[in-house]
DNA sequence: CTAGGGTTAG
């Protein structure tokens, strides 16, 4: 009879301990348990610590473990409860010296023991230890065939790196769910290897969100956009729920797209959801980069605004799409409101801050920014800062500046530091900078053939020929082929329009060359002179003025003329770097058309209006 | 208790 009260006692307590949510409410609690003698009872205590190691400013030192020590015989739970603790704060030391403990007592393992060891290996890369753990569960009887703690052995041979070890866990096992097969899935995409993801899902039995989310996040994550939505589309024929994970993935997508169809097409499936921007930082984040991404700055920033909670995320995100929509004060002025909020910045936010400021030639307040990060906002310069500010005194002009942090860089320098330099010779004519740059690039990306490219074009603009034709021989015995260059325009019907260097395949082709004629005719009246130095070949100059006016980004321009309603901003993508000539073409369109000209190159976007670009002329 | 998650520079 006593025991029967005692343990509805026991589960209603149990009920209200996990409706806690602050250390007093716990405090309370706990308080009853001491005047009911429940302090013995390991079920109580267990729940008791885990309500209270989700609290992340109490350290298990202090109240956990003094919770843990006045039980006199704790079940294996209690002892679990204790290690898992210690296993999610990333104490992989403590950890194992409490199973040591209980082994010592004789007190179980269960398999809740094993998933806290092998996370607590998983979070550390400690494989050495997590095979010996793995040993283990074949050494105490029975738990090698438990479903439960192969998974998360599995989990933790993927989080070391040793996915070869997962899959051998995963072949073994007896039984299996869609949980193993997920995280499976989600390793061979992590690392690239769609083809062997897409092989285990189609041979999972039954497939759950979680797992066609994995898919379409795989694809996504890996630069397969196109497949993304092919599988969002399946899973919803499917019946299958929807959730923010998913729809993370599928705005990554159409981030990727840069198509204002798909743009619009995910905004409703997500505004018609349970997960609407306003209420979701996750999905709201997203959006924000989605939208600057298509090239819509604007509507990323409607989002911000109607978001009712915001992170780091959203507040990068938007100050990451100022910046490269040029818009540098408006990204100066959000990570200054940023700094009011209890959000604190991050590596990405002073990439973005730092970005900004590269391009609107803020040389001084963003050599300031870079002193203080650490000091102020306690992030440590990264190589990628590095980087940024390689490029902000390397635009300004201040090239060897540039050189000079570079050598005394604490880290070693990455392709974005060298690259960035290389870019800031080819902008100010310094083909010996650039000499330097690329020597190092040559190295470490061997096979980046936009390095070559740009030195190539350095040399040229100097007249070096010599140089020039050495470097395309390097090309050549390293078999790089340039990617041709091509420019595309969304019809207001969602068609994409694509357009190649030289290209005459347009059905419209004819129509095309007449607009494109007349809008030079009426440059010509304000004084446009075609710039020749952006053709980078020895050859005569009116063939240098024929091929000029090939360039793909001036066939989509004229297209865009014809085809979309006045008044209406012409926006153009392009998939390498846009070139000087086109730059000044499309600040002349602006200026002799009206239009709003907004052009997305491979870098970044430009918004041309009235004769002038955002990026002050200066990429 | 275990599986899916967003922002990054040249």
């Amino acid at each position: 009879m006593i025991n029967l009260q005692r343990k509805v006692l026991e589960s209603e307590l149990v009920s209200i301990l996990q409706g806690c949510t602050t250390l007093n409410q716990i405090k309370r609690v706990h308080a009853f348990i001491y005047r009911n003698n429940l302090n013995q009872s390991s079920y109580v205590i267990t729940k008791l610590l885990r309500v209270l190691t989700t609290l992340r400013h109490v350290p298990i030192h202090t109240y956990p473990l003094l919770l843990f020590s006045q039980v006199h015989n704790p079940n294996p739970f209690l002892w679990t409860a204790l290690i898992r603790a210690y296993a999610h704060k990333g104490d992989i030391f403590e950890a194992f010296r409490l199973y040591g403990s209980m082994r010592m007592k004789c007190t179980g393992p269960v398999s809740f023991t094993f998933s806290a060891l092998f996370s607590a290996c998983g979070a550390a890369r400690d494989a050495r230890l997590g095979a010996q753990v793995h040993a283990q569960t074949i050494l105490i009887g029975g738990f090698a065939s438990d479903l439960y703690v192969n998974n998360t052995m599995i989990d933790m041979y993927v989080k070391c790196g040793l996915l070869p070890c997962a899959r051998k866990v995963f072949d073994e096992m007896p039984e299996r769910d869609v949980v193993s097969w997920t995280s499976l899935i989600v390793a061979y995409a992590k690392i690239g290897d769609m083809g062997s993801a897409g092989e285990l899902f189609d041979e999972l039995p039954v497939k759950d969100m979680v797992a066609w989310s994995a898919m379409v996040n795989g694809y996504a994550q890996n630069a397969m956009p196109k497949k993304a939505l092919e599988f969002f589309e399946l899973l919803r024929n499917e019946g299958v729920e929807i959730d923010e994970v998913t729809l993370v993935g599928v705005i990554s997508a159409c981030a990727q797209l840069g198509a204002s169809k798909y743009a619009n097409w995910i905004r409703d499936i997500a505004g018609s959801s349970r997960f609407r921007s306003e209420n979701n930082v996750l999905v709201g984040s997203a959006l924000i980069d989605m939208y600057s991404k298509c090239g819509n700055v604007e509507e990323a920033y409607n989002v911000f605004k109607g978001m009712k909670e915001r992170n780091v995320f959203s507040y990068s995100s938007m100050i990451v799409g100022f910046a490269i929509h040029g818009s540098a004060n408006e990204a100066m002025k959000l990570f200054y409101e940023m700094l009011k909020t209890e959000i604190k910045p991050n590596h990405v936010t002073f990439v973005g801050v730092l970005t900004a400021c590269s391009h609107a030639g803020m040389v001084d307040q963003g050599q300031q920014i870079f002193a203080t990060m650490e000091k102020c906002y306690g992030v440590a310069p990264t190589a990628d800062h590095y980087a940024c500010m390689a490029d902000l005194l390397g635009r300004a002009g201040h090239l060897e500046k540039a050189h000079r942090l570079i050598e005394t860089m604490p880290m070693k320098p990455n392709g974005a530091v060298w690259g960035a330099l290389l870019g800031a010779s080819h902008i100010h004519g310094n083909p010996d900078v650039a000499e330097t740059a690329s020597k190092h690039l040559f190295e470490l990306e061997p096979d980046n053939i936009g390095n070559y490219l740009l030195l190539s074009k350095t040399y040229a603009s100097a007249g070096r020929w010599d140089d020039v034709s050495r470097v395309r021989k390097l090309m050549k015995e390293k078999r790089l082929k340039k990617n041709p260059g091509y420019s595309w325009f969304e019809a207001k019907n969602g068609i994409i329009h694509e357009f190649f260097a030289g290209d005459v395949t347009h059905p419209e082709i004819t129509e095309i060359k007449k607009e494109l004629d007349d809008l030079m005719e009426r440059l010509k009246t304000i004084g446009y002179l075609p710039n020749l130095c952006s053709v980078s070949y020895d050859i005569s100059d009116n063939e240098k003025r024929r091929i000029l006016m090939t360039h793909s980004e001036k066939l989509a321009l004229a297209f865009g003329l014809l085809r979309s309603d006045a008044g209406s901003t012409i926006k153009i993508m392009k998939n390498l770097r846009i070139c000087e000539d086109c730059h000044i073409v499309m600040c002349g369109a602006s200026k002799v058309t009206g239009r709003k000209i907004v052009v997305r190159d491979n870098m970044r976007f430009h918004h041309f209006l009235h004769g002038a670009c955002s990026c002050g002329n200066f990429w």
